[in-house]
DNA sequence: CTGAAAGCGCTTACAG
DNA sequence: CTGAAAGCGCTTACAG
């Protein structure tokens, strides 16, 4: 069925499309028994009101615009985030689509869903830096369709549109440049446990050093945070005082470990390797600049927006597209 | 006269409402009289399609939404542009409004008034990090309210709604610190020159070292980037070696000063006080940590909201608001 | 080639 | 307390 209008609610409920207006607005003037009919059959047929409808009749949007340059947005590269932003809002852009924010806050899951049966945009994207169970629950059922940077965990409903970078690799490729420079001792400082996509960093990185004869140093978890970092590097150290290498799943967490590090008298990359995994703004200005696993992240965007775009046209896409990670060298390694 | 409709634009030009509307769609099989007729209409009008009808009839939005987590929000401070944005968009988040991207292309200038024009916002924010002036004459006769986040340059119309940090004062902050740990020959990397909030903090810097008796040492121009601020240092380097305090206008540059400074064998802060500006997420990676003006940019975003959130709902409120500078002290200093 | 009319989905002033 | 009807502004199938 497509989408439910007032009609479809009021017809249900056997009253009037007037009085199925009131109900939704909230008006307490109405037959209790008429006001839990149209409250039953709204919930029932999943309605909510017409975006455009109610703009129309109303002369409000409940929307402001941020203006901003084009390179202001070609300065959102601090953070995995907005540099994915960046991407999409160019992808967007060059597609003539405006770009709607719909923050995910996490006291009210239901917002979303409902923006979205609105028919207040034509599809979404959603960056998920965080495993967000809940969204990813929450947009399962979604009317329009979605596109997800990086791999969400759970339910998707079939045939998703999944844009990620090739972790694995990235994974590899670490291990490959710490063993490459000489290093034998090698710790990790991975994601949080349930992101998929720091896991298959460290299944990356653990195959790589295992085919080369290295068993894997000590890995100890952080949350992507340079504070995080730090901590990390402090448990690394203590657990292995000898170390001559670290991979760290993110440069943030690289730069909080780089500076733990130095800290501590150890040289880098003299006494020991470091390299970072996302190739964001921190990686350029810490000293020394990190050597990292670049991911295209502004790529990943720029693609999630193209693919959306397409489906929504109706054209027929690949709807899976896993982008190359490749290794930045800098002067930590 | 209220937003003219396409009725309107039809009767000026003598035609019907379904001939005005093939002339706007870009039909070809329509009398070139009535064509042109219609089209200088438009034109004189100012008529734009409006959003909510197209959307209503057409049932697309041409939007997409990027869905992200608020702690995702969170880590958008790499930059001045991506911390304004993130309390913008908090601020419209809390008033129950829907924050949506414009990029400014500078080819299409007109696209944004346009966008305006159709209703499908009811304001506007605009994060003014350079100074843009083609954009800021564009919107000056917006259809809906504008808040500017940064003095703008040229006329914007009366009573505007400005949010712009104390940079004055941000300046007199740099130049007292490095005074006060002893320094007396001071260079400043500014900004370009004909960016305002960057020679306010000029000025301040100018006169608080004045007022200590201290003659201003070299300028050089940067434009807020890590380059600019590389070059900038070299050539500060070049006009006085025997340096001892630098004031950058942005941490980027300040982190780019910072990298020369030390290629050049000066130990920051033991040989060279450093000071930047913003308190962005590369003055907290930076080895040492960058000693800093803060702006508070999240605050600025999101006064920029509240306010414009404000006026749109017709309550009265403060127009012009300069927010407080501080001074952050980390190691560079 | 042009115009009168229907209809997208909603809300609310009006009549009962 | 409830319903029939008007109207927000647009586009397009239909009739001429």
């Amino acid at each position: 069925m497509a989408r439910p209008t007032i009609i479809d609610v009021a017809k249900a409920a056997g009253v009037s499309r007037a009085t199925a207006a009131r109900v939704l607005a909230g008006a307490t003037n109405v037959d209790p028994v008429m006001t839990s009919a149209v409250e039953r059959e709204a919930r029932n047929l999943g309605y909510e009101t017409n975006f455009a409808a109610r703009m129309l009749r109303g002369g409000r949007a409940g929307a402001i615009g941020l203006v901003l340059a084009f390179n202001e947005i070609g300065s959102l590269n601090g953070t995995f985030f907005a540099s994915a932003l960046k991407g999409a809002a160019k992808g967007l852009a060059a597609g003539d689509v405006q770009p709607v924010l719909l923050p995910a806050d996490d006291e009210d899951l239901g917002r979303i869903p409902k923006f979205l049966r609105s028919g207040a945009v034509d599809g979404v994207i959603v960056i998920l830096q965080h495993e967000i169970t809940h969204l990813v629950d929450s947009l399962a059922d979604s009317p329009v369709p979605v596109a997800w940077i990086g791999r969400p965990h759970g339910d998707v409903g079939p045939d998703p549109i999944v844009i990620d970078a090739d972790n694995h690799t990235g994974g590899i490729l670490a291990a490959r440049a710490l063993v490459e420079a000489g290093r034998r001792r090698i710790g990790i400082i991975t994601g949080p446990p349930d992101m998929e996509q720091a896991n298959e960093r460290t299944r990356g990185w653990t195959e790589e050093l295992t085919r080369s004869g290295i068993a894997p140093g000590p890995m100890v978890h952080g949350d992507f945070t340079v504070d995080s970092g730090m901590a990390a590097m402090a448990r690394l150290l203590q657990r292995d005082p000898d170390l001559d290498g670290v991979f760290a799943s993110s440069d943030l967490m690289a730069s909080g470990a780089l500076r733990v590090l130095q800290a501590a008298g150890r040289r880098v990359p003299l006494d020991v390797s470091l390299v970072g995994f996302d190739d964001v703004l921190p990686a350029t200005t810490s000293d020394p600049p990190l050597t990292t696993v670049r991911q295209p992240l502004e790529d990943m965007g720029r693609t999630a927006a193209e693919i959306l775009i397409a489906t929504i046209a109706g054209r027929e896409v690949e709807r899976v597209q896993i982008l190359p990670t490749t290794l930045v060298r800098r002067e930590s390694l």
